[in-house]
DNA sequence: TATTGTTATACTCTATAACTATA
DNA sequence: TATAGTTATAGAGTATAACAATA
C-alpha cells in the first residue's frame, strides 16, 4: 500500500519552500544559484573558484558566470591568490558580508515561522521522519 | 529558540529529492519543467497552451518552448482546437501516454521506497508535521 | 476590442571544448 | 605535464514586447 499522499505532501512542500526562497532572494537581488555560492563563502571564507566549483558540483565555467554576476551586484570581489598566480580568491565585500548576516537572521526567522507552535512530540517525530526519508534517498542515489 | 536543525534537514531533503527526480527524468529524456507539463496533460487531458500557461504559472511564450521540445521528443502533438481556430490542443501521443503511465508507477515506487518500514505512529506524526509546515508556508506566501 | 499563440530579444543557469597563464 | 580560469559555443528555462490570426 504505497503512501503516495505523504509523498505528494512533501512535493508540495518542496514547491512552496522553493517559491518562498526565490521570492525572498529576489528581494536581495540574488538567484538561488548565486545565493548558494555566497552562502558557502559566508561559512567557509574566501575560496578559489576551483574550490567553489567542487563544492557546488558545477563546472569551473559556471562559477565564472556566477562570480561575474555577484561581483557586478557588489556581493563579492576577485582578489589575487597570495601564492598561486593562476588562482583568484573570491571574497565577500563588506556589503556582501552584511547581507549574508541578514540572511542568517532570516533563516532563523523562517525556522521560527515554520516550527513555532508545533508540539515537542510532533516536532521530534517530524524530525525523525525527515531523517528516515533523507536516509532512504541517500541510499537510492548512491 | 529557533529550530534551525529541522529546517536544514528539510532543505537537504529538498536537494536530494530534486536530484533524484532530475536523474530519473533525464533517463526518460525529460526535464523537470517538461515533466510538469506532461504530468498535467496526463491528469487533465488535452489542453490549450493558454490553459497550460495558467496552470503552470508561466508565460504563454514559455509554454510554446516547452511544447516544441516535447513534440520533438515525441511526447505530445499539437492538434487544432475543434471550435476555436486561434487555439491548439496539446495532446499526449500514444508513446507519451505510455511513458506517463510508467511515471505513475515510478511515483508509487518512490513513495514505497521512502516510507516503507516507517512505523505507523511516526508516519502519522510526519504527515502531521508536513501539513503544519505547509500551512505556515501558505500563510507566509499569501 | 480581446484573446491565442507566435516571432524577436534578452538574461540566467548549465555544459563541453579549446586556449592562456602559471605551476 | 597538470591546473586555474577564461573565451567560444550551445541548449534549456524564463521573461517582456510586438505582432498575426481569430473571436
Amino acid at each position: 500500500m504505497p503512501r503516495t499522499d505523504a509523498l505528494d505532501l512533501v512535493l508540495e512542500l518542496v514547491v512552496l519552500l522553493g517559491e518562498d526562497m526565490a521570492q525572498s532572494l529576489a528581494g536581495d537581488g540574488l538567484t538561488v544559484s548565486r545565493a548558494r555560492l555566497v552562502w558557502l563563502l559566508h561559512h567557509t571564507g574566501p575560496s578559489t573558484q576551483r574550490a567553489l566549483a567542487d563544492a557546488l558540483k558545477v563546472t569551473p565555467r559556471n562559477v565564472t558566470g556566477l562570480v561575474d554576476g555577484l561581483a557586478q551586484a557588489g556581493y563579492v570581489v576577485r582578489r589575487p591568490h597570495p601564492s598561486d598566480r593562476r588562482a583568484t580568491l573570491v571574497t565577500l565585500t563588506e556589503h556582501g558580508a552584511q547581507k549574508l548576516t541578514a540572511m542568517d537572521a532570516a533563516h532563523r526567522e523562517l525556522a521560527e515561522l515554520l516550527f513555532a507552535g508545533m508540539p515537542d512530540a510532533q516536532y521530534a517525530a517530524f524530525v525523525g521522519g525527515v531523517e528516515h526519508v533523507v536516509a532512504r534517498l541517500r541510499e537510492a542515489l548512491r
